[in-house]
DNA sequence: TGTACATCAGTGAACGCGCGTTCACTGATGTAC
DNA sequence: TGTACATCAGTGAACGCGCGTTCACTGATGTAC
């Protein structure tokens, strides 16, 4: 028993520590983005020899595939909570206010965090290889798209014939069956269509691509949602 | 004579070194990706000294404003010439494959240079700031949309009442109204939108974001092209 | 409860790497008279 | 055409930087009897 408490104690310090690590390093992450990320610079930061952290993270790569996935599962918490709140989980009720609740959700997590959605969903950093990890934690987030969609009637858009959707994969198509069983194939298609799209307005703007062009990125923002909603085949506001 | 010959020699000696670095250090950007770029590998390829690369170009991010430049305006006459040569000059002709003719232009030059892709399009260079140079050349990709759209009658798209286009800037309808007087405003607003999302499919399937989800990207991207061209208000293929 | 041993966290020095950039220099190329 | 000088291209050594990772080590924390 009291041994038992003992190790807890020295788990949760190594727990604790390893939290303590990925903070700073997120923080540096922020301010620098990934390519300047180093161990040295860290374990500076909180004291250590930088060999110490070789205790903790196996290796710098290591250290950056965890960020990764702590800030893949935020964004994925952030979109998620933003569509069930707006839409009062009311299926059928007003898809197209949850559609631009999910945008805005993850534009402003973007813009509050530009070098962890560029590691996301920038280019690759180069020299590091993302594990070949399962596809469900990154699939989490177009699969929010889902819940907008939740229960609402194929809209003008899919009525008219356009071309054939494309064929999701068929480990995405058993993710999507699972989360939104009543769904039609091409509708979980065209999600994923429209959440790229999405994701590429989010980038530009980010990256600067825009800077010059426009007189307010907001309603470029707001009017290529719009646009997206009809491709999504979402009614007009009610 | 001779000496303004002679003195031409020198130059002429010049001007092919630099672009003998360019190309080698094109070649590496190719191979290795923009953070990877180094003088000295440069040199060390053209079996020189690395500081003779001093004399060519003041700086590392010299040498890269460079070569974005020049993958810059390359990829500005691919698209260009990929529309002129598909529509045949012919205004009113048909518009859809004009843009089908862009759009594929884009992506393959892309995934042809995957690296050169990312340093126009992709997340910032760390630690390379971009000179504050003009906008016009930037400009001239997205502005390419524009003799896509030629003497296109706007369509049901622009019909549909949408939101409010986002307003392009002052220099940005400058040069719009300079290459396409006869196009009204919001159509090159919308033009800039659909070009943002078109880079954003291309940026997702380059950089890998939609591995694993999707049968085809081929039949994924065709889909996303003729729904752009929707939104675009094209008429459907004569 | 006390002692002998094993485990683990953290240290500090070191290895080896590649980089951008500077500097004093050598020789060749061009220029002016 | 020939000579004295200026310009320029290219060299090689060096500076200083920061990095990831390894390794032998010390001392503290936990474990078994």
């Amino acid at each position: 028993m009291a041994a038992a408490a003992i190790r807890g104690a020295r788990e949760r310090a190594r727990a604790e520590l390893t939290r303590e690590i990925k903070r700073e390093a997120r923080r540096q992450l922020a301010r620098d983005g990934a390519q300047r990320l180093s161990l040295r610079a860290v374990a500076r930061e909180l004291g250590m020899a930088s060999s110490a952290l070789y205790r903790y993270f196996p290796s710098r790569d290591e250290l950056l595939t965890a960020l990764i996935a702590d800030a893949r599962s935020e964004l994925a918490e952030a979109v998620e909570r933003a569509v069930a709140v707006v839409g009062g989980g009311v299926p059928g009720g007003d898809s197209r206010v949850r559609w631009r609740a999910y945008c805005s959700a993850l534009r402003d997590w973007a813009r509050a965090r530009p070098h962890e959605y560029a590691l996301l969903y920038g280019s690759p950093v180069p020299g590091y290889q993302a594990p070949a990890e399962a596809l469900a934690p990154a699939a989490r987030i177009p699969l929010a798209v889902l819940g907008v969609l939740r229960a609402t009637a194929p809209g003008p858009a899919q009525a008219a014939g356009g071309p054939q959707p494309p064929a999701l994969s068929a480990p995405l198509a058993r993710l999507a069956a699972q989360q939104a069983p009543e769904l039609p194939q091409g509708v979980a298609a065209r999600a994923v269509s429209a959440w790229t799209q999405l994701c590429g307005l989010v980038g530009f703007e980010l990256f600067g691509q825009l800077d010059g062009m426009l007189e307010s990125n907001d309603a470029f923002f707001a009017q290529a949602v719009e646009q997206l909603a009809d491709f999504l085949g979402l009614p007009p506001q009610a």
